[in-house]
DNA sequence: GAGTTTTCTGGACGACCGTCAAGATTTTCT
DNA sequence: AGAAAATCTTGACGGTCGTCCAGAAAACTC
């Protein structure tokens, strides 16, 4: 049987094998971000990571297979990131304000990446090896703002009048048209952005 | 000079040359719509109109030019298309009603369509060539979103109380998410749709 | 230090891509 | 009927793609 220093050994090296598939994987993310997952190759995202392709594929059985897990991986940053929103807020007009602020600040700090989840949402309709992942994303996506909804309903003392998945659907929409126009430089996208995340909070609930 | 005749030879020839432009832009929309942008090629698309590589490239000059005039005939159509939906209503409930069932027709008929829009202006955030032709179609569909929330907001007496940008963003991500949920199976989808459309028209007017 | 294991490189392969052009075929004109 | 123009086919080209693998280099073990 191995001994504890055996283990942490063989602990340690797939430690490390991990951390080089992350390390290959936030590389294969940064350029999908730039590129799009249309024109993104195994050797785009060998360059940017500074390996060779070969190790890219000593790292991942295929390129699905990286795709993937880097899906779980955007998946993971992105619940990180929407859990904060909006979560301190304790009167109503609080709640309005942080939630705008916490959408217009991600939607500009990670623009990329935004696009780069509509981009992904797409290919998931055309290709069946990440939909189920990109369903997980839209279903955290959807918890999110029915937390923030649920949130505010209980700060103005009423039941939400709409269904999670039509307040998802709309503030969807709402961040997408956003993400469009500050990506084509619209000044007022940010404020619009908050503007209507106040809107749609008063008028469906 | 020419003659009337030479005219009605050289208008025939023209229109010989354009109609097969609309052919071969036919089977690109078609194989674009089953398979997405990403993985259609002009051999596909060839394949798909009967016609050898050559003649996709004696009649455009290449691929880019192939794409932006598809993207423009898929705007022709979603015009005509839209423009339709709820058009002869003269009550507040009829409204609500046919516009609900329009969307939902045209989700439920052109789906693959739907979901070729949602996948070239995606694209069109990575890529410059049709990108202006994406956003007149955006703002096609911005129109027609507003023509509806106008008209029922005239039916029921009121003012709309939220600007055109934001009905379209909330009804464009309605829209989305029911052509996920019902490319996916799910038998309530349309339904949903036609829900959601009343809800989104009567909290937001 | 030698041997073993892990990690990585770089070249090759077959397939596919967009584009081009010579020439065949069809249509039109005289 | 023959010539000209228009239309179309087919093969080739250079480039890119994902994948594979022999072997080099680095790290590890004894």
């Amino acid at each position: 049987m191995t001994t504890d220093a055996d283990d942490r050994i063989a602990r340690r090296q797939v430690d490390k094998f991990a951390e080089r598939r992350r390390q290959l994987a936030d590389a294969a993310l940064t350029t999908l971000a730039a590129e799009g997952y249309a024109r993104t190759s195994l050797r785009d995202i060998a360059r940017e990571s500074g390996f060779s392709v070969g190790v890219v594929h000593y790292y991942f059985r295929d390129k699905v297979e990286l795709i993937t897990y880097c899906v779980r991986r955007y998946k993971a940053a992105c619940v990180e990131r929407y859990d904060a929103i909006a979560a301190h807020a304790t009167d109503a007009e609080a709640l309005l304000r942080d939630a705008g602020d916490g959408l217009a600040a991600t939607l500009e700090q990670d623009a990329l990446m935004h696009r780069l989840w509509y981009d992904l949402r797409s290919q998931a309709l055309f290709e069946e090896s990440f939909r189920l992942d990109v369903a997980d994303i839209d279903a955290s996506l959807e918890r999110m703002i029915a937390r923030i909804v649920d949130t505010y309903a209980e700060l103005v003392g009423v039941a939400p009048r709409c269904p999670s998945a039509l307040a998802y659907a709309a503030f969807d929409g709402l961040f997408q048209q956003t993400l469009l126009r500050h990506l084509s430089g619209d000044p007022a996208a940010l404020d619009d952005l908050r503007a209507g995340t106040r809107t749609l909070l008063t008028h469906l609930v």
